[in-house]
DNA sequence: GACGCTCATGTAACCAGTTTCAACGCAGCC
DNA sequence: GGCTGCGTTGAAACTGGTTACATGAGCGTC
């Protein structure tokens, strides 16, 4: 009892009968239709009409060799730190004609390799990956097939491939920089795990460009809301008296601020809470947090740009550096002052 | 001075020539290895290594009718309400060997009708779409492709799609019963705009559902938290005393515990605060946020795995409708308790 | 030894488009 | 009137796979 799916699609050579042209007028209606004279391009654009014709993408993708569709590979969706690129990418990609596929890695460099080789498989021109720490495989796939692949949220002139982002190091630095110009020395770093993950190691390193009288204590945990606050537990709970929280990403920075106020700490009287990233909610916590900008939005869209110019005109991305913007807000004040 | 796209990539042909082989048998070792002797088995597998052969996935498609590529229609990707559905949609296909698109609408049916149309050209076998609310133009596309499409984030079983999801407005009356209960009388409301978005008018209906006693006022804003945020401001600018805030989304729950702080108002103490979806995040705010729990993740697996059956095994979705569940944690508190 | 069977493989048609090349009509020109 | 050239159209080859059908080898059976 399965379902019969429907009386199968009518093709180009249904459409041309029915217009009563060959199937070679038929498409360049579809491609070029300024060649077709008015009348006959009239008919065979009625017959598309009247049989509900869509064109099959893969008839065309097989011999243009363009399937139109890229693939982006990152952490994950369900965080707010990728949604806005995401969202930028797809949205600019829309205005060039070309479709996004995004894959989820959980941070894996074997799972991220996998699901590459499944968006090669499916025919994605390109590629978007999240900074530079790549399985080894994922290197070899495109090494010798060649698609064209952009690197996001890092930026490295050097790397093989081109890199479309910012300088995580120099964020860090300047969160740093800020917390440490308002008199601040003892200073409770939150972050995720770095192990796979360079943006948050060049953002540490950032960090460690503090002066000798400062001292840096490292809380490491998940990069959710939830993980911050469990970050922020533990420095309290280790007895040890902070200045300030320096957070490696502002979702993180949101559970400092919470689990802050759920044990009657003052911010930013008692203690300051800095933030890297400059999400949408970050201007409207209570405080209002402090925080590092990064360009995620144009990054999005630059990044879609330079793949879009790639695959289409074969001019290869080159490596951009956006700049970052420190934000001074509420959650950040002069020690003692 | 455009890049040579390398030496053109190896096919079916080439393959077979190499191994000295048909190109049947090729096809064969890609897609039914066991009917081919293991010695011509291997000849075949070293011939594809060494000329680094990928199939064409348009070539396949062309023949089998299979892009094994799904399209999700979602309002956006910035916020966390989808991100965690479209992330368990995304991760289920995968076990499928499926593959997800996601197009953002902006909440326009237009726009969403325009995306589903570039979903169908780039050739999705089926359509994830949010709610019940579309243009014709849409359901006239689905009408006449017959592609499978399910709707999630609502359930109606009556509805000519088949939905996954939750009773939308049995949320709002969950929400709504549980502040009533607590003794709050004046309430209110915060919500976004509803025109084109059918799950928070559903929602809004429940909260309806409220005895005569109790007075609802509504502030609509956008759904974010700076939009949440607003609405609070509003709702205190007004001069109105109230007793409950009461959320059509935890986004915008998140705001106005924001604004609350801000205003220097005590949660749950001077006024109670009730989100609806049950983010991540909503169990570590401080306080924490009470709230009605959304299955976002079941959701999004259980209609993955509809989808899944119904392009692979021609069994189309059947309606599901998800239980909610109240989440009483911090932020409401029995009135004058 | 002929027959029937299974198993492995090859041949060629086929999918739904694009593209090359040839042909045709008609205007302009010498 | 014949030549050139442009604009329009069609026939057929082609893209890279899949698959129906044909072939033939090897083996067991009577």
């Amino acid at each position: 009892m399965t379902v019969r799916r429907g009386k199968k699609r009518a093709n180009l050579r249904d459409v041309a009968r029915a217009a009563e042209v060959s199937v070679a007028t038929v498409s360049r209606v579809l491609n070029t239709p300024d060649v077709v004279q008015a009348e006959t391009r009239r008919r065979v654009e009625a017959a598309m009409a009247e049989l509900h014709f869509v064109r099959s993408a893969a008839a065309r993708a097989i011999n243009t060799g363009r399937s139109k569709i890229l693939g982006a590979l990152i952490p994950t969706l369900d965080n707010a730190i990728f949604a806005s690129t995401i969202d930028a990418i797809e949205s600019r990609l829309g205005d060039f004609g070309l479709s996004l596929v995004v894959a989820t890695t959980g941070e894996d460099p074997e799972v991220e390799a996998r699901k590459a080789q499944g968006l090669l498989d499916i025919g994605v021109e390109g590629l978007f990956l999240s900074g530079i720490t790549h399985h080894d495989t994922l290197h070899a796939l495109i090494e010798h097939t060649a698609v064209p692949a952009v690197v996001i949220s890092y930026y490295d002139a050097n790397y093989h491939l081109p890199t479309i982002g910012y300088d995580n190091r120099e964020a860090g630095r300047i969160a740093l920089a800020h917390l440490v110009g308002l008199g601040h020395r003892r200073i409770a770093v939150v972050h995720n795990p770095a192990e796979h993950n360079d943006r948050t190691r060049e953002r540490l390193a950032g960090f460690e460009s503090a002066p000798a009288d400062v001292v840096l204590t490292r809380f490491e945990s998940a990069l959710t809301v939830a993980g911050g606050a469990r970050a922020a537990a533990m420095a309290l709970a280790s007895g040890a008296p902070f200045d300030a929280f320096l957070c490696a990403s502002d979702v993180q920075a949101l559970g400092v601020l919470f689990e802050l106020q759920r044990a009657g700490i003052a911010v930013p009287e008692a203690v300051s809470v800095m933030g890297l990233h400059d999400l949408p909610s970050a201007a409207v916590t209570a405080p209002r947090l402090s925080t590092v900008h990064l360009p995620a939005e144009e990054m999005g869209r630059r990044a879609a740009e330079a793949m879009a110019d790639w695959v289409e005109n074969e001019v290869p991305a080159r490596p951009i550096c956006l700049p970052t913007a420190l934000k001074i807000r509420e959650s950040t004040r002069r020690r003692g002052g």
